[in-house]
DNA sequence: TTAATATATTCGCCTATGCGAATATCCTTA
DNA sequence: TAAGGATATTCGCATAGGCGAATATATTAA
């Protein structure tokens, strides 16, 4: 109970949401990117990716100098539910998609930190989605 | 977007969810079955349904001395998926049944007050889930 | 009109949490 | 080891929101 509770209250910030929506069409995202991506001050998107990581929505990895934070695998069930319900809302979200336009800008103009810096060879698969 | 936020948030408060739970079980219940259902203090039922009210979840609708609430029809596309998702995550979470039983219990005692008092024909059909 | 029951609201208090600014820490490279 | 970029944390402040106690309001029945 405790634990579905905390499900929503990660999912109660728009901050969060824009997150959590570049995450899910990217896969994966270092900080630096979801800085600029978003607009965010730095310590905004550490705090608010803080938070996921302890909800358990995302994990972390450090890659040399960069974080990168990609959505979890979730075990529980109803956070697997709620993931795919919240895949499909931000699908249909037309807000969101103004976020996903900035990032695929970041990869034509070379400036996304993970797909042209740390994952050049992924860059191109960009263009699939 | 903000409407999204608003939706999480309130399903961001366990009180709130057995809350909910209870009206998608029942159908509508008012305030004092609530109350006695869960072990409220009223205050803290009144509270709860009216920011339920205010999220859109939930509607009223005053009986005489007792004001019924029950679920509105989710319009909106997030809302609708939400709900949905919602009732599957209540039927899968072991706590909240025993909230069921105790519905359950007030129903066999006679002491609920929505099925017993204020709709007694419809007390028999409770029997169905 | 008065009493009783049901419901809503207000008040004071406390905690969670959002924010920017500043600072600390970690990692790489020179 | 020093510099610089990336990330995390701390601090001070403000707001949201949870709670119980008390109070107000609404409705019914006597």
């Amino acid at each position: 109970m405790r634990d579905l509770v905390n499900l929503f209250k990660a999912l109660s910030d728009e901050s969060r949401l824009r997150i959590l929506n570049l995450l899910v069409h990217t896969g994966e995202l270092c900080v630096c990117d979801i800085h600029r991506i978003l607009n965010f001050s730095q310590t905004k998107v550490s705090r608010h990716l803080t938070y996921l990581k302890n909800s358990g929505f995302v994990k972390d990895e450090r890659r040399g100098m960069w974080v990168l934070y990609s959505l979890t695998n979730a075990e529980d069930n109803a956070h697997k539910r709620l993931l795919k319900e919240l895949k499909d809302i931000f699908n249909i979200n037309q807000e969101l998609k103004n976020d996903i336009l900035q990032f695929n800008k970041s990869i034509e103009q070379g400036t996304c930190t993970t797909y042209c810096t740390i994952y050049p060879k992924k860059s191109k698969c960009k263009s699939k989605s």
